[in-house]
DNA sequence: CGCTTCCTTGATTTATGTCAACGTGCGTGG
DNA sequence: CCACGCACGTTGACATAAATCAAGGAAGCG
Protein backbone atom coordinates (compact mmCIF):
# COMPACT_ATOMS: atom_id res chain seq x y z
CA UNK A 1 0.00 0.00 0.00
CA UNK A 2 1.07 3.52 -0.99
CA UNK A 3 1.92 6.40 1.78
CA UNK A 4 -1.24 8.53 0.08
CA UNK A 5 -3.17 5.35 0.47
CA UNK A 6 -2.31 4.91 3.42
CA UNK A 7 -2.95 8.93 4.80
CA UNK A 8 -6.70 8.43 2.67
CA UNK A 9 -7.26 5.45 4.55
CA UNK A 10 -6.85 6.98 7.49
CA UNK A 11 -8.99 10.06 6.21
CA UNK A 12 -12.11 7.43 5.61
CA UNK A 13 -13.36 9.12 2.67
CA UNK A 14 -12.20 6.97 -0.27
CA UNK A 15 -14.77 4.30 -1.29
CA UNK A 16 -14.30 1.71 -4.07
CA UNK A 17 -15.15 3.85 -6.97
CA UNK A 18 -13.14 6.27 -5.82
CA UNK A 19 -9.56 4.05 -4.81
CA UNK A 20 -10.23 2.30 -8.59
CA UNK A 21 -9.67 6.04 -9.74
CA UNK A 22 -6.90 6.33 -7.48
CA UNK A 23 -4.93 3.57 -8.92
CA UNK A 24 -5.23 4.17 -12.24
CA UNK A 25 -4.10 7.87 -11.50
CA UNK A 26 -0.73 6.05 -9.91
CA UNK A 27 -0.35 3.73 -12.47
CA UNK A 28 2.89 5.23 -13.92
CA UNK A 29 5.85 5.19 -11.30
CA UNK A 30 9.19 5.84 -11.61
CA UNK A 31 12.28 6.08 -9.48
CA UNK A 32 14.58 8.66 -9.50
CA UNK A 33 17.87 9.34 -6.62
CA UNK A 34 18.47 11.43 -4.80
CA UNK A 35 19.55 14.93 -6.33
CA UNK A 36 17.22 14.91 -9.11
CA UNK A 37 15.53 18.09 -10.15
CA UNK A 38 11.69 17.67 -10.65
CA UNK A 39 11.17 20.62 -11.27
CA UNK A 40 13.05 24.20 -11.85
CA UNK A 41 12.43 27.75 -10.43
CA UNK A 42 9.67 29.29 -13.01
CA UNK A 43 9.39 26.14 -15.08
CA UNK A 44 6.50 25.04 -16.86
CA UNK A 45 4.67 22.44 -15.39
CA UNK A 46 3.76 19.32 -17.57
CA UNK A 47 2.78 16.31 -14.77
CA UNK A 48 1.60 16.17 -11.56
CA UNK A 49 3.82 13.83 -9.38
CA UNK A 50 3.00 11.76 -6.19
CA UNK A 51 5.98 10.77 -3.92
CA UNK A 52 5.44 6.96 -2.88
CA UNK A 53 8.88 6.59 -0.86
CA UNK A 54 11.54 9.00 -0.44
CA UNK A 55 11.85 12.41 0.53
CA UNK A 56 11.86 16.15 -1.27
CA UNK A 57 11.98 19.65 -0.83
CA UNK A 58 10.59 22.90 -1.92
CA UNK A 59 13.05 25.29 -2.77
CA UNK A 60 13.67 28.98 -3.93
CA UNK A 61 17.07 30.87 -4.85
CA UNK A 62 18.14 33.88 -3.12
CA UNK A 63 19.67 36.87 -4.50
CA UNK A 64 22.92 35.57 -3.19
CA UNK A 65 22.79 32.07 -4.68
CA UNK A 66 21.41 30.66 -1.26
CA UNK A 67 18.53 28.22 -1.24
CA UNK A 68 15.25 28.70 1.08
CA UNK A 69 13.58 25.76 1.58
CA UNK A 70 10.08 26.52 1.57
CA UNK A 71 8.62 23.07 2.30
CA UNK A 72 9.49 19.30 2.76
CA UNK A 73 7.79 16.99 1.04
CA UNK A 74 6.90 13.33 2.23
CA UNK A 75 5.72 10.24 1.00
CA UNK A 76 2.16 11.15 0.17
CA UNK A 77 2.73 14.58 -0.63
CA UNK A 78 2.13 15.99 -3.79
CA UNK A 79 4.19 17.73 -6.24
CA UNK A 80 3.18 20.26 -8.73
CA UNK A 81 -0.65 19.37 -7.66
CA UNK A 82 -1.66 23.00 -8.92
CA UNK A 83 0.65 22.58 -12.42
CA UNK A 84 -3.24 22.55 -14.08
CA UNK A 85 -4.40 25.65 -12.23
CA UNK A 86 -0.93 27.60 -12.89
CA UNK A 87 1.32 28.46 -15.77
CA UNK A 88 4.71 28.25 -14.43
CA UNK A 89 5.96 26.87 -11.10
CA UNK A 90 6.72 28.82 -8.37
CA UNK A 91 9.56 26.79 -6.92
CA UNK A 92 12.00 24.43 -7.54
CA UNK A 93 11.74 20.74 -6.11
CA UNK A 94 14.81 18.64 -5.41
CA UNK A 95 14.63 14.98 -4.41
CA UNK A 96 16.75 14.99 -0.90
CA UNK A 97 16.36 10.85 -0.70
CA UNK A 98 16.45 8.50 -3.43
CA UNK A 99 12.77 8.51 -4.09
CA UNK A 100 9.73 6.57 -6.41
CA UNK A 101 7.21 8.60 -7.74
CA UNK A 102 3.68 8.25 -9.23
CA UNK A 103 3.53 10.65 -12.22
CA UNK A 104 0.57 12.13 -14.37
CA UNK A 105 -0.05 14.53 -16.41
CA UNK A 106 -1.53 17.56 -14.64
CA UNK A 107 -4.69 17.92 -16.86
CA UNK A 108 -5.50 14.47 -15.60
CA UNK A 109 -6.01 16.15 -12.15
CA UNK A 110 -8.88 17.74 -13.98
CA UNK A 111 -10.60 14.62 -14.71
CA UNK A 112 -10.32 13.51 -11.23
CA UNK A 113 -12.44 16.22 -9.82
CA UNK A 114 -15.56 15.09 -11.82
CA UNK A 115 -15.02 11.34 -11.88
CA UNK A 116 -15.02 11.33 -8.37
CA UNK A 117 -15.93 14.01 -6.26
CA UNK A 118 -14.64 11.87 -3.14
CA UNK A 119 -10.77 11.58 -4.62
CA UNK A 120 -11.14 15.62 -5.20
CA UNK A 121 -12.18 16.42 -2.19
CA UNK A 122 -9.44 14.41 -0.60
CA UNK A 123 -7.03 15.62 -3.00
CA UNK A 124 -8.39 18.99 -1.74
CA UNK A 125 -7.92 18.06 1.40
CA UNK A 126 -4.11 17.37 1.00
CA UNK A 127 -3.34 20.75 -0.55
CA UNK A 128 -5.30 22.14 3.07
CA UNK A 129 -2.34 20.36 4.72
CA UNK A 130 0.32 21.50 2.50
CA UNK A 131 -1.09 25.14 3.48
CA UNK A 132 -1.18 24.50 7.12
CA UNK A 133 2.47 23.11 6.92
CA UNK A 134 3.22 26.69 5.14
CA UNK A 135 1.90 28.54 7.98
CA UNK A 136 4.09 26.23 10.41
CA UNK A 137 7.00 27.13 9.06
CA UNK A 138 6.23 30.60 8.94
CA UNK A 139 5.45 30.32 12.55
CA UNK A 140 8.99 28.77 12.87
CA UNK A 141 10.85 31.34 11.17
CA UNK A 142 8.75 34.47 12.41
CA UNK A 143 8.78 33.65 16.31
CA UNK A 144 11.08 31.18 17.38
CA UNK A 145 15.04 30.73 17.96
CA UNK A 146 17.58 29.14 16.04
CA UNK A 147 17.49 26.02 18.29
CA UNK A 148 13.65 25.99 18.63
CA UNK A 149 13.13 26.01 14.84
CA UNK A 150 14.99 22.83 14.66
CA UNK A 151 13.43 21.36 17.57
CA UNK A 152 9.96 22.55 16.16
CA UNK A 153 11.15 21.59 12.38
CA UNK A 154 12.40 17.80 13.66
CA UNK A 155 9.06 17.12 15.45
CA UNK A 156 6.90 18.52 12.53
CA UNK A 157 8.40 16.22 10.44
CA UNK A 158 8.70 12.83 12.30
CA UNK A 159 4.85 13.22 12.94
CA UNK A 160 4.12 13.77 9.15
CA UNK A 161 5.98 10.76 8.92
CA UNK A 162 4.62 8.38 10.79
CA UNK A 163 1.42 10.13 9.55
CA UNK A 164 2.35 8.61 5.75
CA UNK A 165 2.60 5.06 7.32
CA UNK A 166 6.59 5.25 9.31
CA UNK A 167 7.12 3.16 12.02
CA UNK A 168 7.73 4.82 15.01
CA UNK A 169 11.45 3.29 14.62
CA UNK A 170 11.90 4.40 11.29
CA UNK A 171 10.65 8.06 11.55
CA UNK A 172 12.85 8.79 14.71
CA UNK A 173 15.67 8.80 12.11
CA UNK A 174 15.20 11.73 9.51
CA UNK A 175 17.43 12.10 6.34
CA UNK A 176 17.82 15.61 6.83
CA UNK A 177 21.78 17.03 6.56
CA UNK A 178 22.16 19.90 9.24
CA UNK A 179 23.21 22.03 5.73
CA UNK A 180 19.53 21.50 4.91
CA UNK A 181 18.34 22.10 7.97
CA UNK A 182 19.92 25.29 7.90
CA UNK A 183 18.54 26.29 4.29
CA UNK A 184 14.87 25.59 5.51
CA UNK A 185 15.42 27.34 8.88
CA UNK A 186 17.51 30.08 7.64
CA UNK A 187 20.44 29.70 10.00
CA UNK A 188 23.97 29.29 8.79
CA UNK A 189 25.32 25.82 9.24
CA UNK A 190 27.93 26.84 11.28
CA UNK A 191 25.35 28.04 13.56
CA UNK A 192 22.70 24.98 13.79
CA UNK A 193 25.69 22.70 14.31
CA UNK A 194 26.64 25.10 17.39
CA UNK A 195 22.67 24.29 18.12
CA UNK A 196 22.43 20.94 17.41
CA UNK A 197 25.91 20.36 19.29
CA UNK A 198 23.86 21.55 22.79
CA UNK A 199 21.00 19.86 22.16
CA UNK A 200 22.73 16.27 21.75
CA UNK A 201 24.94 17.24 25.01
CA UNK A 202 21.74 17.39 26.91
CA UNK A 203 20.84 13.90 25.20
CA UNK A 204 17.42 15.55 22.99
CA UNK A 205 19.00 14.39 20.08
CA UNK A 206 22.08 12.81 17.82
CA UNK A 207 23.32 13.93 14.73
CA UNK A 208 25.22 11.27 12.67
CA UNK A 209 25.98 11.50 8.58
CA UNK A 210 23.22 9.85 7.78
CA UNK A 211 20.48 11.97 9.50
CA UNK A 212 19.30 13.33 12.34
CA UNK A 213 17.67 11.01 15.70
CA UNK A 214 15.38 12.31 17.73
CA UNK A 215 16.06 10.79 21.23
CA UNK A 216 13.81 12.78 23.53
CA UNK A 217 10.71 14.10 21.86
CA UNK A 218 8.85 15.78 24.69
CA UNK A 219 11.51 17.79 26.06
CA UNK A 220 11.95 19.19 22.36
CA UNK A 221 8.16 19.51 22.57
CA UNK A 222 8.41 21.48 25.31
CA UNK A 223 10.91 23.59 24.75
CA UNK A 224 9.28 25.00 21.25
CA UNK A 225 5.85 25.35 22.07
CA UNK A 226 4.96 22.18 19.62
CA UNK A 227 1.83 20.31 20.47
CA UNK A 228 2.51 16.78 20.62
CA UNK A 229 -0.44 15.61 22.68
CA UNK A 230 -3.13 16.66 20.23
CA UNK A 231 -3.10 13.79 18.42
CA UNK A 232 -2.97 14.23 14.43
CA UNK A 233 -6.03 11.96 13.10
CA UNK A 234 -5.98 12.69 9.48
CA UNK A 235 -9.23 12.56 9.32
CA UNK A 236 -12.13 14.18 7.47
CA UNK A 237 -15.18 15.49 9.71
CA UNK A 238 -18.10 13.62 9.30
CA UNK A 239 -20.20 16.16 8.14
CA UNK A 240 -18.43 16.88 4.76
CA UNK A 241 -18.06 13.02 4.12
CA UNK A 242 -21.74 12.57 4.43
CA UNK A 243 -22.06 16.25 2.25
CA UNK A 244 -20.17 14.24 -0.41
CA UNK A 245 -22.43 11.44 -0.68
CA UNK A 246 -25.15 13.70 -2.25
CA UNK A 247 -26.25 15.73 1.04
CA UNK B 1 -19.13 43.80 -8.77
CA UNK B 2 -17.24 42.28 -6.24
CA UNK B 3 -13.78 41.47 -5.84
CA UNK B 4 -14.14 37.80 -6.16
CA UNK B 5 -16.04 38.27 -9.11
CA UNK B 6 -13.73 40.27 -10.76
CA UNK B 7 -10.88 37.87 -10.07
CA UNK B 8 -12.71 35.44 -11.41
CA UNK B 9 -13.91 37.54 -14.52
CA UNK B 10 -9.90 37.69 -15.25
CA UNK B 11 -9.44 34.16 -14.86
CA UNK B 12 -12.09 33.54 -17.61
CA UNK B 13 -13.43 30.54 -16.18
CA UNK B 14 -16.62 31.26 -15.28
CA UNK B 15 -20.01 30.54 -17.34
CA UNK B 16 -23.15 31.61 -17.10
CA UNK B 17 -24.19 28.58 -14.47
CA UNK B 18 -21.12 28.65 -12.27
CA UNK B 19 -21.65 32.62 -11.67
CA UNK B 20 -25.45 31.65 -10.55
CA UNK B 21 -23.53 29.32 -8.31
CA UNK B 22 -21.56 31.90 -7.02
CA UNK B 23 -24.31 34.60 -6.99
CA UNK B 24 -26.25 32.46 -4.79
CA UNK B 25 -23.12 31.06 -2.24
CA UNK B 26 -22.82 35.06 -1.62
CA UNK B 27 -26.31 35.60 -1.10
CA UNK B 28 -25.79 36.41 2.82
CA UNK B 29 -23.19 39.48 3.31
CA UNK B 30 -22.60 40.84 6.47
CA UNK B 31 -20.56 44.03 7.75
CA UNK B 32 -17.86 43.73 10.57
CA UNK B 33 -16.22 46.93 12.17
CA UNK B 34 -11.89 46.78 12.10
CA UNK B 35 -10.81 44.87 14.94
CA UNK B 36 -13.53 42.02 14.54
CA UNK B 37 -12.12 38.67 15.53
CA UNK B 38 -13.73 36.04 12.80
CA UNK B 39 -11.88 33.11 14.60
CA UNK B 40 -9.37 32.44 17.61
CA UNK B 41 -7.27 30.11 17.10
CA UNK B 42 -8.23 26.41 17.53
CA UNK B 43 -12.12 27.16 17.42
CA UNK B 44 -14.44 24.70 15.54
CA UNK B 45 -14.99 26.55 11.98
CA UNK B 46 -19.01 26.69 11.23
CA UNK B 47 -19.00 29.15 8.18
CA UNK B 48 -16.94 29.88 5.31
CA UNK B 49 -16.29 33.59 4.38
CA UNK B 50 -15.55 35.47 1.39
CA UNK B 51 -13.85 39.06 2.25
CA UNK B 52 -15.67 41.28 -0.58
CA UNK B 53 -14.04 44.63 0.80
CA UNK B 54 -11.44 45.38 3.73
CA UNK B 55 -8.44 43.64 4.83
CA UNK B 56 -7.92 40.89 7.81
CA UNK B 57 -4.97 38.81 8.61
CA UNK B 58 -4.41 35.30 9.95
CA UNK B 59 -2.31 35.20 12.69
CA UNK B 60 -1.03 32.74 15.26
CA UNK B 61 -0.31 33.66 19.11
CA UNK B 62 3.84 33.16 20.03
CA UNK B 63 4.60 31.35 23.37
CA UNK B 64 5.30 35.50 24.75
CA UNK B 65 1.85 37.01 23.58
CA UNK B 66 2.99 38.62 20.17
CA UNK B 67 1.33 37.79 16.84
CA UNK B 68 2.97 36.57 14.30
CA UNK B 69 0.54 37.42 11.26
CA UNK B 70 0.62 34.67 8.81
CA UNK B 71 -0.53 36.26 5.70
CA UNK B 72 -3.03 38.99 4.94
CA UNK B 73 -6.24 38.80 3.41
CA UNK B 74 -7.31 40.96 0.54
CA UNK B 75 -11.01 41.54 -1.02
CA UNK B 76 -11.58 38.18 -2.95
CA UNK B 77 -9.55 36.09 -0.22
CA UNK B 78 -11.30 33.45 1.33
CA UNK B 79 -11.76 32.77 5.23
CA UNK B 80 -12.18 29.66 6.35
CA UNK B 81 -12.19 27.79 2.74
CA UNK B 82 -10.85 24.48 4.50
CA UNK B 83 -13.61 24.22 7.34
CA UNK B 84 -15.07 21.50 5.64
CA UNK B 85 -12.12 19.43 5.57
CA UNK B 86 -10.64 20.78 9.27
CA UNK B 87 -12.05 20.23 12.35
CA UNK B 88 -10.47 23.44 13.62
CA UNK B 89 -9.03 26.37 12.86
CA UNK B 90 -5.00 26.59 12.75
CA UNK B 91 -5.11 30.18 12.97
CA UNK B 92 -7.38 33.18 14.30
CA UNK B 93 -8.41 35.76 11.63
CA UNK B 94 -8.48 39.68 13.06
CA UNK B 95 -10.29 42.16 10.66
CA UNK B 96 -8.22 45.25 10.05
CA UNK B 97 -10.37 47.52 8.53
CA UNK B 98 -14.35 47.56 7.96
CA UNK B 99 -14.75 44.77 6.05
CA UNK B 100 -17.86 43.51 3.99
CA UNK B 101 -18.01 39.78 4.00
CA UNK B 102 -20.36 37.17 2.74
CA UNK B 103 -20.60 34.20 4.86
CA UNK B 104 -21.93 30.51 3.70
CA UNK B 105 -22.11 27.23 6.14
CA UNK B 106 -18.56 25.76 5.54
CA UNK B 107 -20.31 22.20 4.27
CA UNK B 108 -21.46 24.44 1.25
CA UNK B 109 -18.37 23.95 -0.19
CA UNK B 110 -18.91 20.66 -0.95
CA UNK B 111 -22.00 21.27 -2.81
CA UNK B 112 -20.52 23.75 -4.97
CA UNK B 113 -17.76 20.93 -6.15
CA UNK B 114 -20.70 18.67 -7.08
CA UNK B 115 -22.73 21.09 -8.74
CA UNK B 116 -19.88 23.01 -10.93
CA UNK B 117 -17.14 21.31 -11.19
CA UNK B 118 -15.98 25.25 -13.22
CA UNK B 119 -16.77 27.08 -9.52
CA UNK B 120 -14.80 24.06 -7.50
CA UNK B 121 -11.87 24.55 -9.56
CA UNK B 122 -11.68 28.42 -9.47
CA UNK B 123 -11.76 27.69 -5.77
CA UNK B 124 -9.51 25.39 -5.56
CA UNK B 125 -7.48 28.08 -8.12
CA UNK B 126 -8.08 30.49 -4.85
CA UNK B 127 -6.23 28.20 -2.68
CA UNK B 128 -3.41 27.70 -4.87
CA UNK B 129 -3.23 31.38 -5.15
CA UNK B 130 -3.26 31.69 -1.11
CA UNK B 131 -0.11 29.07 -0.81
CA UNK B 132 2.03 30.93 -3.63
CA UNK B 133 1.82 33.78 -1.07
CA UNK B 134 2.46 31.97 1.80
CA UNK B 135 5.87 30.58 0.36
CA UNK B 136 6.28 34.38 -0.85
CA UNK B 137 6.08 35.14 3.28
CA UNK B 138 8.43 32.17 3.85
CA UNK B 139 10.96 33.71 1.38
CA UNK B 140 11.13 37.01 2.74
CA UNK B 141 11.61 35.71 6.45
CA UNK B 142 13.82 33.31 5.30
CA UNK B 143 15.95 35.35 2.58
CA UNK B 144 15.54 38.84 3.08
CA UNK B 145 16.94 41.54 5.78
CA UNK B 146 14.28 43.62 7.57
CA UNK B 147 14.41 46.43 5.02
CA UNK B 148 13.94 44.26 1.83
CA UNK B 149 11.29 42.75 3.62
CA UNK B 150 9.79 45.62 3.77
CA UNK B 151 9.62 47.10 0.33
CA UNK B 152 8.95 42.71 -0.53
CA UNK B 153 5.62 43.04 1.19
CA UNK B 154 4.25 46.45 0.56
CA UNK B 155 4.75 45.09 -3.23
CA UNK B 156 3.29 42.26 -2.82
CA UNK B 157 0.25 43.60 -1.25
CA UNK B 158 0.25 46.68 -3.78
CA UNK B 159 -0.21 44.02 -6.54
CA UNK B 160 -2.75 41.80 -4.57
CA UNK B 161 -5.05 44.69 -4.01
CA UNK B 162 -4.95 45.55 -7.76
CA UNK B 163 -5.78 41.93 -8.94
CA UNK B 164 -8.73 42.01 -6.28
CA UNK B 165 -10.04 45.03 -8.73
CA UNK B 166 -8.50 48.32 -6.16
CA UNK B 167 -7.75 51.34 -8.58
CA UNK B 168 -3.91 52.05 -8.97
CA UNK B 169 -4.63 55.24 -7.02
CA UNK B 170 -6.75 53.56 -4.49
CA UNK B 171 -3.44 51.16 -3.96
CA UNK B 172 -0.76 53.23 -3.47
CA UNK B 173 -2.32 53.55 -0.03
CA UNK B 174 -1.81 50.08 2.04
CA UNK B 175 -3.80 50.38 5.39
CA UNK B 176 -0.84 48.80 7.46
CA UNK B 177 -0.29 50.23 10.51
CA UNK B 178 4.10 50.10 11.17
CA UNK B 179 3.30 47.86 14.65
CA UNK B 180 1.24 45.26 12.14
CA UNK B 181 4.07 45.49 9.81
CA UNK B 182 6.35 44.11 12.36
CA UNK B 183 3.92 41.54 13.48
CA UNK B 184 4.27 40.28 10.18
CA UNK B 185 7.88 40.25 9.10
CA UNK B 186 8.98 39.50 13.12
CA UNK B 187 10.26 42.83 13.41
CA UNK B 188 10.14 45.13 16.24
CA UNK B 189 7.79 47.81 15.99
CA UNK B 190 11.24 50.12 16.62
CA UNK B 191 13.00 48.69 14.23
CA UNK B 192 9.78 49.12 11.40
CA UNK B 193 10.02 52.49 12.27
CA UNK B 194 14.03 53.15 11.63
CA UNK B 195 13.45 51.58 8.20
CA UNK B 196 10.86 53.33 7.08
CA UNK B 197 12.05 56.59 7.85
CA UNK B 198 15.46 55.69 5.96
CA UNK B 199 12.90 54.45 3.20
CA UNK B 200 10.84 57.80 3.03
CA UNK B 201 14.11 59.58 3.22
CA UNK B 202 15.44 57.99 0.23
CA UNK B 203 11.64 58.98 -1.37
CA UNK B 204 10.69 55.53 -2.00
CA UNK B 205 7.64 55.68 0.58
CA UNK B 206 5.96 57.63 3.20
CA UNK B 207 3.74 56.63 6.15
CA UNK B 208 1.15 57.93 7.77
CA UNK B 209 -1.71 57.34 10.75
CA UNK B 210 -3.71 55.76 7.65
CA UNK B 211 -1.28 53.68 6.42
CA UNK B 212 1.90 53.17 4.05
CA UNK B 213 1.99 54.92 0.97
CA UNK B 214 4.08 53.60 -2.43
CA UNK B 215 6.79 56.73 -3.65
CA UNK B 216 8.70 54.59 -6.13
CA UNK B 217 7.86 51.02 -6.48
CA UNK B 218 10.07 50.24 -9.00
CA UNK B 219 13.47 51.53 -6.53
CA UNK B 220 11.36 48.99 -4.11
CA UNK B 221 11.31 46.36 -6.19
CA UNK B 222 14.82 46.67 -7.28
CA UNK B 223 16.03 46.53 -3.59
CA UNK B 224 14.26 43.55 -2.75
CA UNK B 225 14.26 41.11 -5.97
CA UNK B 226 10.55 41.55 -6.50
CA UNK B 227 9.53 41.03 -9.70
CA UNK B 228 7.21 43.69 -10.82
CA UNK B 229 7.77 42.85 -14.73
CA UNK B 230 5.85 39.79 -14.70
CA UNK B 231 2.55 40.92 -15.57
CA UNK B 232 0.27 38.55 -13.03
CA UNK B 233 -2.76 37.74 -15.53
CA UNK B 234 -4.41 35.71 -12.74
CA UNK B 235 -6.12 33.40 -15.50
CA UNK B 236 -6.08 29.81 -15.81
CA UNK B 237 -4.18 28.22 -18.22
CA UNK B 238 -6.50 26.88 -21.82
CA UNK B 239 -5.53 23.24 -21.17
CA UNK B 240 -7.48 23.29 -17.32
CA UNK B 241 -10.41 25.01 -18.89
CA UNK B 242 -10.73 22.66 -22.23
CA UNK B 243 -10.42 19.79 -19.58
CA UNK B 244 -13.21 21.25 -17.37
CA UNK B 245 -15.29 21.38 -20.34
CA UNK B 246 -15.53 17.30 -20.32
CA UNK B 247 -12.28 16.59 -22.73
C1' DC C 1 45.55 9.12 -2.86
C1' DG C 2 43.30 13.43 -3.44
C1' DC C 3 38.82 15.38 -3.72
C1' DT C 4 34.47 16.66 -1.91
C1' DT C 5 30.92 17.05 1.47
C1' DC C 6 29.75 17.36 6.02
C1' DC C 7 30.48 18.64 10.72
C1' DT C 8 32.97 21.21 14.55
C1' DT C 9 35.00 24.96 17.19
C1' DG C 10 37.00 29.68 18.13
C1' DA C 11 37.36 34.77 17.42
C1' DT C 12 35.16 38.68 15.77
C1' DT C 13 31.43 41.49 13.66
C1' DT C 14 26.80 42.99 12.77
C1' DA C 15 21.88 43.34 12.29
C1' DT C 16 18.39 43.60 15.10
C1' DG C 17 16.28 43.47 19.77
C1' DT C 18 15.60 45.76 24.24
C1' DC C 19 14.92 49.52 27.22
C1' DA C 20 13.75 54.12 27.81
C1' DA C 21 12.02 58.59 26.84
C1' DC C 22 9.24 61.64 24.26
C1' DG C 23 5.83 63.63 20.67
C1' DT C 24 1.49 63.46 18.32
C1' DG C 25 -3.17 62.71 17.26
C1' DC C 26 -7.62 61.00 18.66
C1' DG C 27 -11.55 59.59 21.17
C1' DT C 28 -13.87 59.65 25.61
C1' DG C 29 -15.74 61.40 29.51
C1' DG C 30 -15.95 64.98 32.89
C1' DC D 1 -14.19 73.03 26.46
C1' DC D 2 -10.24 70.65 28.62
C1' DA D 3 -7.95 66.57 30.63
C1' DC D 4 -6.79 62.24 30.31
C1' DG D 5 -5.51 57.87 28.50
C1' DC D 6 -4.15 55.27 24.66
C1' DA D 7 -2.21 53.72 20.39
C1' DC D 8 1.15 54.90 17.30
C1' DG D 9 5.56 56.60 15.64
C1' DT D 10 10.44 58.36 16.58
C1' DT D 11 15.06 58.45 18.32
C1' DG D 12 19.10 57.19 21.29
C1' DA D 13 22.03 54.06 24.07
C1' DC D 14 23.08 49.56 24.89
C1' DA D 15 22.73 44.28 24.64
C1' DT D 16 22.66 39.97 22.18
C1' DA D 17 21.65 36.21 18.93
C1' DA D 18 23.37 34.85 15.03
C1' DA D 19 26.46 35.78 10.91
C1' DT D 20 30.99 35.77 9.20
C1' DC D 21 35.68 34.41 8.78
C1' DA D 22 38.94 30.95 9.48
C1' DA D 23 40.87 26.51 10.28
C1' DG D 24 40.74 21.76 10.71
C1' DG D 25 38.82 16.78 11.25
C1' DA D 26 36.18 12.76 9.59
C1' DA D 27 33.95 10.00 6.21
C1' DG D 28 32.80 8.66 1.52
C1' DC D 29 34.32 8.00 -3.28
C1' DG D 30 36.52 7.79 -7.80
Amino acid sequence: MTALHHRLENLRILDRDAGDVLTRLLARVVERPAGTLLYTEGCPVESTRILLQGWAIRYRTTADGERQVLNFLLPGDSIGLYGALFERSSAGVELVTDARLAEFPCTRLMDVFRESARLGAALCWIGGMDERFLEQQIFRLGALNATERIAHLVLELQRRWMNAGASAAEATTLPLSQRLIGEALSITHVHVSRCCRRLSRRGLLETASDGITLLDPSALASMCGFDLKTPTIERLPKKAVSRLLGD
